[in-house]
DNA sequence: ATCTCAGGGCCATAT
DNA sequence: ATATGGCCCTGAGAT
C-alpha cells in the first residue's frame, strides 16, 4: 500500500492548504494538474486572476488553481507525454529536498504533540526556513539552453535596455527636480507612505498560501517580493475612482470624457510612482537616480500597466479602464479621435500577443520591474545597484519561464520582444500626449504634459 | 531481490 | 455531460 492514512502522514498540500498524504500535493491537485496538462486544457479567470485558492474554493477557479499549481513547483514536464506508468522521474533531488523538509516538519509536530500532553498548547512551528540561496533549477544548472543561459550580450536587457527614443536622456535632473516635487505636494519619493491610499508594506504573499512552497522549483525570490509589493487592484480603482468623482479643475469648454481619461491616466501614473517608491532596489537610490528612471520609463509603465489590464480581462471587443468601466471598441473608434483609437488597437495586438503567450502575473510583476530598470546604467549614479538588479531581474524571469514553461523554451525571449513593442507603443502614445498639448487640448495642470516636457529640456 | 514512491488509470460522486 | 478526487496499479531507481 503506497498511501498512508496515518495522521501524522498527513500534511499541508502548497495548493491548497489541506491535508494530503505522502505526496507533493493532494490527490485532487495531483488529478487536477494531471488532467490540465494531459488534456491542453485552457481555463480564464473571471475575475483578476489573483482569486484565492484554498481547499473550499479551489473549484471555483481553475485558471487560478492552475496558475496556484504552477507558482508553488508543480512541474508541467513530470506529466509524461507518453503517459508511461510506474518509474521515477529526473526530479529526485528536488523532491528529496521536499522530503527531508518534511521530515523535518513531522518531527517538529511530534514533538508538539508530546508537549500537548504535557504543558500549555503550542501553535503549530513555523516550517524552518527555505534555503537561503535561490537554488537555479535544473534547467539553468544544465548546460543548455544554449545562448539563454548566459543572458542576452548587450547588457541584462539586451536592445531593450538602451533609450529608443531620440530625446535626450537626463544626465541631470534639475528641470525634473523642480517640476516633480510640486506636482506631488508632500510627496518626496522617498516618503514613508504618507498618502492614504498607499498600501502599507504587506504581511504576507498577496495569494492565499502564506509561505511560497520551500521544496519545489518554487518561483524565485525576486518575483516573491515584488508579488508582495503589487497593489490590491480594487483598492487602486476605488482610490482612482474616489478622486475622478471630485470635480474636475479643468476648462469647462473641453469635453468631459477625455478630460476624465487624463485624470485617470494622472492618478495611475500616480499609483505607478507609489509602486516604484516601495519597490526593492528603487527605493534604496537617491532621488536623482530615481527620478532619472522614472523619466526614462513613466510612459512604458503606464502602457504596461494597460496592457496587463487587458490580457487579465481578456476580451476583444472591448477594453477595460482602470476605473472598472468597459469601454467597447466600437466606440473608441467612433468617440476617440482616429490618433487614440489606433493606438488602442496597437496596444489590443500586443494583448493578443501576450495573451496568446500566456503571460501570467509572476512574469508582470518581473516584467514591470524590468522597465522601471530600464536605463544604460551609464546614465545613473549608483551604476552596480541598478545593474546588479537588472541582471537578477533577467535570471528571475529566464528562470522562472524555463521552470513553469519549458514547452515554450524561448519564452523568455518573446517576453522581452514585447517589451520593446511596449516601448514603441509608449513612444507612440507621447507623441499623441504632444499633440494634444500643441493643439491646447490637454487639461491644465497635467502630469503627463509635464513629465513630458520635462524629458525634452 | 526487495522496497520506495511518483507517475498513470479507473470510476463513483459532485457539479 | 463534464469535472473532481479518492483509490489503486505500475515500474525505474534506490537500498
Amino acid at each position: 500500500m503506497n498511501y498512508l492514512y496515518d495522521e501524522d502522514l498527513y500534511e499541508l498540500c502548497p495548493v491548497c492548504p489541506g491535508y494530503h498524504y505522502g505526496l507533493l500535493t493532494c490527490e485532487s491537485c495531483k488529478g487536477f494538474f494531471k488532467r490540465t496538462v494531459q488534456n491542453n486544457k485552457h481555463y480564464t479567470c473571471t475575475e483578476s486572476q489573483s482569486c484565492k485558492i484554498d481547499k473550499t474554493q479551489r473549484k471555483r477557479c481553475p485558471f487560478c488553481r492552475f496558475q496556484k499549481c504552477l507558482t508553488v513547483g508543480m512541474r508541467l514536464e513530470a506529466v509524461r507525454a507518453d503517459r508511461m506508468r510506474g518509474g521515477r522521474n529526473k526530479f529526485g533531488p528536488m523532491y528529496k529536498r521536499d522530503r527531508a523538509l518534511k521530515q523535518q516538519k513531522k518531527a517538529q509536530i511530534r514533538a508538539n504533540s508530546f508537549k500537548l500532553e504535557t504543558g500549555p498548547p503550542v501553535g503549530v512551528p513555523p516550517p524552518p526556513p527555505p534555503p537561503p540561496d535561490y537554488m537555479l533549477p535544473p534547467a539553468l544548472q544544465a548546460p543548455e539552453p544554449k545562448g539563454l543561459a548566459s543572458g542576452p550580450p548587450t547588457g541584462p536587457l539586451g536592445d531593450f535596455g538602451a533609450p529608443a527614443l531620440p530625446m535626450a536622456v537626463p544626465g541631470t535632473h534639475g528641470p525634473l527636480a523642480g517640476y516633480l516635487y510640486p506636482a506631488f505636494p508632500g510627496r518626496a519619493i522617498k516618503s514613508e507612505y504618507p498618502e492614504p491610499y498607499a498600501s502599507p508594506p504587506q504581511p504576507g504573499p498577496p495569494y492565499g498560501y502564506p509561505e511560497p512552497f520551500s521544496g519545489g522549483p518554487s518561483v524565485p525570490e525576486l518575483i516573491l517580493q515584488l508579488l508582495q509589493l503589487e497593489p490590491e487592484e480594487d483598492q487602486v480603482r476605488a482610490r482612482i475612482v474616489g478622486c475622478l468623482q471630485e470635480p474636475a479643475k479643468g476648462r469647462p469648454d473641453q469635453p468631459a470624457p477625455f478630460s476624465l481619461l487624463c485624470r485617470m491616466a494622472d492618478q495611475t501614473f500616480i499609483s505607478i510612482v507609489d509602486w516604484a517608491r516601495r519597490c526593492m532596489v528603487f527605493k534604496e537610490l537617491e532621488v536623482a537616480d530615481q527620478m532619472t528612471l522614472l523619466q526614462n520609463c513613466w510612459s512604458e509603465l503606464l502602457v504596461f500597466d494597460h496592457i496587463y489590464r487587458q490580457v487579465q480581462y481578456g476580451k476583444e471587443g472591448s477594453i477595460l479602464l482602470v476605473t472598472g468601466q468597459e469601454v467597447e471598441l466600437s466606440v473608441v473608434a467612433s468617440q476617440a479621435g482616429s490618433l487614440l483609437h489606433s493606438l488602442v488597437l496597437r496596444a489590443q495586438e500586443l494583448v493578443l500577443q501576450l495573451h496568446a503567450l500566456q503571460l501570467d502575473r509572476q512574469e508582470f510583476v518581473c516584467l514591470k520591474f524590468l522597465i522601471l530598470l530600464s536605463l544604460d546604467v551609464k546614465f545613473l549614479n549608483n551604476h552596480s545597484l541598478v545593474k546588479d538588479a537588472q541582471e537578477k531581474a533577467n535570471a528571475a524571469l529566464l528562470d522562472y519561464t524555463l521552470c513553469h514553461y519549458p514547452h515554450c523554451g524561448d519564452k523568455f525571449q518573446q517576453l522581452l520582444l514585447c517589451l520593446v513593442e511596449v516601448r514603441a507603443l509608449s513612444v507612440q502614445a507621447k507623441e499623441y500626449l504632444y499633440h494634444k498639448h500643441l493643439g491646447n487640448e490637454m487639461p491644465r495642470n497635467n502630469l503627463l504634459i509635464e513629465m513630458l516636457q520635462a524629458k525634452q529640456t
